[in-house]
DNA sequence: GCCGTTTTCGGCCCGACTGTTTTCAGTCG
């Protein structure tokens, strides 16, 4: 059985994040601190696996030098780095929390910990309640405010995770389980298998199996804690804080224990309901006939929805949100699939904040297949990124129209992302942005102006005829930040109006739009496009849950602009729409 | 700490916004 795996490239670069954010509360050298950084980026991007490689190697990749090599191998062979240890000596692992509350960084938590010896979040918390802070030099009321509504937010965000990481969690431990019961089949449920934008705990399915593989299951290299082994259930808290449970169950009811334990909650009280209305009983070994006991239904999931007059609900719209009526009616929606989507219309290359050529990032999105790919790099107001003035910007799509015209099964199209400036102007002029391919327009900015204000600002970029695609729309950040205040009816609404195409950005912490607004776009015939927003070319995998997103907000190839060719996606735009 | 040399030092993405200031520090992207 394995024991001590090697590090991925996610755990290394993590390792490289803390030592990063340590040395920042200790205010080292910004230039040291980002070379950590950088060179965790460079990890967590890496296409192999770093800890197969000698620290020659990992000195050829960029970022990467004497030092930092060392101490990854340092990681890979001995399981830690000393250098790392030692700053947790020093700070208490704690301070890291407080790192990433919105709106307190590195220097704001060593003033903390120095001035009033504040090293959690429960101290931070008492200390802003009892007026403490107000104290020390910077902290007003305002900021005082900020904190407690930061660490709200943490609060009801806690104990859940990120779909993305949820899955991979998942891949590892039914790998693990798999190799030590071959013969059992392992199925994540419950909000995993919803596809679900964050998840709480991970639920696992072991059908057909004997209790002993609990054994392995409590034994896996990540468990922290057991929480509990019984010969049907285990439950075990994993390093990370993920309560993982496995139940095992008999092949008789596969069934109905995969359509009970994924849920949801709302829509399997539903289904007990209409169970209930013809004198059956459903629960998670079968559905049964209340007067004889007899069973129905249950060994496949199915039958199960087919006995109750259903066509098969995807596990994405088990949400009691309609699906159980329009299964009744045989009227689901044929929903999207990732095999759908033939070209992204939303991604970064090195002429801004991506990593890759426009080069790179064309032959990564074919490998991906997709047949068309639009490049969008920052406007110059994101100055950090090294934003596109007008005249970058079109030389840069000068450059992109002169590669795709060398490429072969992919096509570029040369477009932008532009900020929308506080007052819902455009960065770049009218002019610039008309000679592109496609504009992208999006929020990076002044993310705390009150509802009327945010919706004003966006209805107006929505309005200006060089916009086809309002970029991440609620500018949310998962588990980190909420959307910002606006009025998502009107914008829809506007962009129904104007046609205006909505994104799903894709990235894990995005998924922005989601679900609920996505059905809404669908509902008032807004068309909606499903990008990656890739900044390296291993970026174009995170598609699936911009998908996921789709799949939940019931919505079908049609409704979805770049499942079309790229003749029909260009025709689609609010530019060239305007033209017929 | 990395990188690229005009090879062993000196540069390294920087502007907007906020809340605290009275000229700026911290955070974010």
């Amino acid at each position: 059985m394995a024991s001590s795996l090697p590090p991925d490239n996610h755990a290394i670069a993590r390792v490289l994040v803390e030592i990063a954010d340590l040395l920042e509360i200790k205010g080292e050298n910004p230039f040291k601190i980002r070379a950590y950084r950088n060179g965790a980026d460079t990890v967590s991007t890496c296409a192999e696996t770093v800890a197969s490689l000698t620290a020659a190697e990992l000195v050829q990749l960029p970022g990467i030098g004497r030092d930092l090599a060392g101490r990854i191998r340092e990681l890979i062979d001995t399981g830690a780095i000393a250098f790392h240890q030692e700053l947790l000596a020093e700070l208490p692992v704690t301070l890291l929390d407080l790192t990433r509350l919105q709106g307190v960084g590195p220097k704001t938590v060593a003033l903390l910990y120095r001035a009033l010896d504040i090293s959690t979040l429960d101290e931070l918390e008492a200390a802003a309640r009892s007026g403490r802070l107000r104290g020390l030099r910077g902290m007003g009321e305002k900021k005082e405010a900020l904190i407690l509504k930061a660490l709200d937010e943490r609060k009801r965000h806690s104990g859940r995770h990120l779909l993305a990481d949820t899955h991979d969690i998942a891949v590892a431990v039914a790998a693990h389980l798999r190799h030590a019961a071959p013969g059992t089949e392992f199925v994540p449920v419950g909000s995993l298998r919803r596809q679900s934008e964050t998840c709480g705990d991970l639920d696992i399915l072991a059908i057909g199996g004997e209790p002993a593989l609990f054994d392995a299951f409590v034994g896996h290299p990540l468990v922290e804690r057991v929480l509990g082994r019984g010969e049907t259930k285990s439950s075990v808290l994993l390093r990370g804080g993920y309560q993982v449970d496995v139940r095992l169950v008999p092949p008789a009811s596969r069934g109905a224990a995969l359509q009970y334990f994924t849920g949801s909650k709302a829509h399997n009280i539903a289904l007990r309901d209409m169970a209930l209305s013809r004198g059956w009983k459903l629960n998670e070994y079968g559905l049964f006939d209340n007067a004889t006991g007899a069973p129905i239904a249950g060994e496949t999931e199915d039958g199960l929805y087919e006995a109750l007059g259903m066509t098969f609900v995807p596990p994405e719209l088990r949400e009691n949100r309609g699906e159980i009526q329009a299964a009744s009616a045989r009227n689901l929606p044929r929903l999207l699939s990732l095999s759908d989507l033939r070209g992204d219309a939303h991604c970064h290359t090195d002429a801004t904040d991506g990593r890759d050529t426009v080069e790179a990032m064309a032959m990564a999105a074919k490998a991906a297949g997709l047949s068309y790919l639009a490049i969008t790099d920052h406007s110059r107001a994101l100055a950090m990124t090294g934003g596109l003035d007008e005249e970058g910007a079109l030389r840069h799509a000068a450059r992109v129209r002169e590669v795709s015209k060398r490429l072969d099964g992919i096509r570029l199209l040369a477009g932008i992302e532009c900020d929308i400036r506080p007052d819902g102007t455009l960065d770049l002029a009218e002019d610039c942005l008309a000679q592109l391919d496609l504009v992208v327009a999006s929020v990076h900015s002044a993310f705390g102006l009150d509802e009327a204000q945010m919706t004003d600002r966006i209805l107006r970029a929505i309005e200006s005829p060089v916009v086809d695609v309002l970029g991440h729309p609620t500018g949310r950040l998962l588990l980190r930040r909420d959307a910002y205040a606006v009025d998502m009816a009107r914008v829809v609404n506007a962009a129904a109006r104007y046609g205006v195409t909505l994104e799903i950005n894709s990235q894990v912490d995005r998924l922005d739009l989601n679900d609920v607004h996505s059905r809404l776009a669908r509902e008032r015939g807004v068309k909606v496009v499903i990008d990656s927003d890739a900044h390296a070319q291993a970026g174009f995998g995170t598609l699936r849950w911009g998908v996921a997103v789709a799949r939940r907000a019931w919505l079908s190839p049609e409704d979805v602009l770049n499942t079309r060719d790229v003749e029909g996606f260009l025709a689609g735009l609010r530019r060239n729409r305007s033209k017929q």
